[in-house]
RNA sequence: GGGCCGUUAGCUCAGUUGGCAGAGCACCUGGUUUUUAACCCGGUGGCCGCAGGUUCGAGUCCUGCACGGCCCA
């Protein structure tokens, strides 16, 4: 089992690596180090262009991927690609002298090369620097895909990011935005007194959420672990603690289904308020919002599957049990697990036998009601059984006082007035056990945090990849997860 | 889990009724000293996803499988 095992005679062999592989023994003939150690750079591409005028023929260092070739005789023009943009290049033989311009035939598309030169503008108006002298830093033995379509296959765009985003402006621009994002998210928390946290991935025993965990085996321990499937009880934890304000940004893992809005592993915002309730919790996500789509576009209304989605405005409150009583024409509360199964059937929604109560509920409203919310909705005040960790509700103990966010149809977070009496505590998790809920445990652990008394406390949960595929208007989860979960490649 | 669609050169894609495997980019040869999807001449490159079947003959029709996409559960 610790055999180090060798991959299988495989090596990707075409003709055109072929090439290159002899022009990389040519080269290391000539004295060329094809793979260099380090290059002094003194400007990125966009600082060369953004500083023109005063670097204009002035001498400059730069270093990137060679994208193009334009060979045009004895000169030749290149685009590079480093991290900050695209720049050209100018080879002219009588700068570089016969033979060094001669030997950039051994330099192919894909090729990292770092080069200094003055920087000039072509007649076309392009700013570009003219070589006065190259250096080959990584040799590329593979070819890059087609330069003007790029990379489209998505399964090989998946499998082989770095490709991905070598060749496709906008998958970086993806990245570069989801970077942003999250940078602002927590300086939106910061502004306001939260401090960042860290809680266990490795849980002896998960909760906080129902879903069908990852299980492994902790050898030194010998007992079987969960990877988290939410951060909730111990945020919470930190809150009895007198850390009064916390958040955390951390992969959860669900072992569930793959699709359009679920990775199995996903990055989730959590975030616990002392002495605060859903109320201020909806506050919080307007706020963020707003902040998020005015810090990065200016303008509180972004858009998001052709939809014009406007984050200015206050949220739309839809309720889940009237919203549901509207459509249905009665009050689902007042409907037994049967009647809601064939309610469920009579508007086209198949349910398997064993359907929860609260998984038939939630089914019926996102079929009927979620999916038709365009404009940014909360979706509050669920029935009492589909969630143990929410308090009840003030005004009516059938429901607790929770809300979902909500936008373009899709469920983005989910947040509560915490449950903090302890007895009560006990009591739904142990109500979720009998009710056979599949994922339902007793955390005795947690009760006991709760009898050293927690504050009244606002919680929320905010998916970042489904936020970043609102912000960056992607509508695959898998176009804002640089490496997404796939099958085993087929041989 | 089910339905539909896709898989052909390094990449993007054509491929007619079942009858010699194609184009553009990339690559190679030559030409070209301000080009930019550079251009011009000539050329190389194929496990047509995999395995079976039907047929004189399969990229094409049939069956199964793998991977991916969309929709549904």
């Amino acid at each position: 089992m610790d055999e180090a095992k060798l991959p299988d005679d495989f090596e990707p062999s075409s003709q055109q690596r072929e090439i290159r592989l002899q022009k990389l023994n040519q080269l290391r003939a000539g004295g060329i180090l094809p793979y260099a150690y380090h290059y002094r750079r003194t400007h990125l591409s966009q600082e060369v262009i953004g500083s023109f005028e005063e670097l204009n023929g002035k001498e400059v260092r730069v270093a990137g991927r060679v994208m193009s070739w334009r060979r045009h005789g004895r000169t030749r023009f290149a685009h590079i690609l480093d991290g900050a943009g695209r720049l050209q290049l100018y080879f002219r033989q009588d700068v570089l002298g016969t033979e060094n311009y001669e030997q950039l035939e051994l330099v192919d598309i894909g090729d990292i090369i770092g080069v200094a030169g003055e920087v000039f503008r072509t007649k076309t108006g392009e700013v570009t620097v003219n070589v006065r002298e190259w250096t080959l830093l990584s040799k590329a033995l593979l070819p890059l895909p087609e330069k003007f379509h790029g990379l489209r296959d998505v399964e090989q765009r998946y499998r082989q990011r770095y490709v991905d985003l070598i060749v496709n402006a906008d998958s970086r621009r993806v990245f570069e935005l989801r970077s942003r994002i999250i940078r602002l998210i927590r300086q939106f928390l910061d502004e306001r007194g939260f401090v960042e946290v860290e809680t266990p991935v490795l849980q002896p025993i998960y909760g906080g959420a129902a879903a069908r965990p990852f299980v492994t085996y902790y050898n030194v321990l010998e007992q079987e672990m969960f990877l988290r499937i939410s951060d909730e009880l111990y945020l919470k934890r930190l809150i009895v603690g007198g850390l009064e304000r916390v958040y955390e940004i951390g992969k959860d893992f669900r072992n569930e289904g793959l699709d359009r809005t679920h990775n199995p592993e996903f990055t989730q915002l959590e975030l616990y308020q002392a002495y605060a309730d859903y109320h201020d919790m909806m506050a919080l996500v307007e706020e963020l919002f707003r902040f998020l789509a005015q810090s990065l576009f200016g303008s509180t209304e972004i858009e998001y599957c052709g939809q014009r989605v406007d984050f200015g405005k206050p949220w739309q409150r839809v309720r889940f049990v009237e919203a549901l009583r509207e459509r249905l024409g009665v009050d689902p509360l007042a409907l037994s697990d049967e009647q809601l199964r064939t309610a469920a059937q009579t508007a086209g929604i198949e349910v398997k036998p064993g359907t929860t109560r609260a998984k038939l509920l939630d089914k019926l409203f996102s079929e009927l009601i979620q999916d038709r919310l365009i404009a940014p909705a909360f979706v509050l005040d669920h029935p009492k059984e589909t969630t143990p960790l929410a308090k009840p509700h003030r005004q009516d103990p059938r429901l607790v006082e929770r809300f979902e966010p909500v936008v373009c149809g899709m469920e983005i977070g989910n947040a509560f007035s915490e449950l903090n009496d302890p007895l009560e505590q006990r009591e739904r998790f142990i109500e979720g056990v009998k009710r056979n809920e599949e994922f339902a445990t007793v955390d005795e652990d947690y009760c006991t945090a709760l009898e050293y008394g927690l504050p009244p406390t606002g919680g929320l949960g905010i998916g970042i990849d489904r936020l970043v595929m609102l912000f960056t208007n992607q509508d695959s989860i898998r176009d804002v997860i640089l490496f997404p979960q796939l099958k085993k490649a087929s041989g």
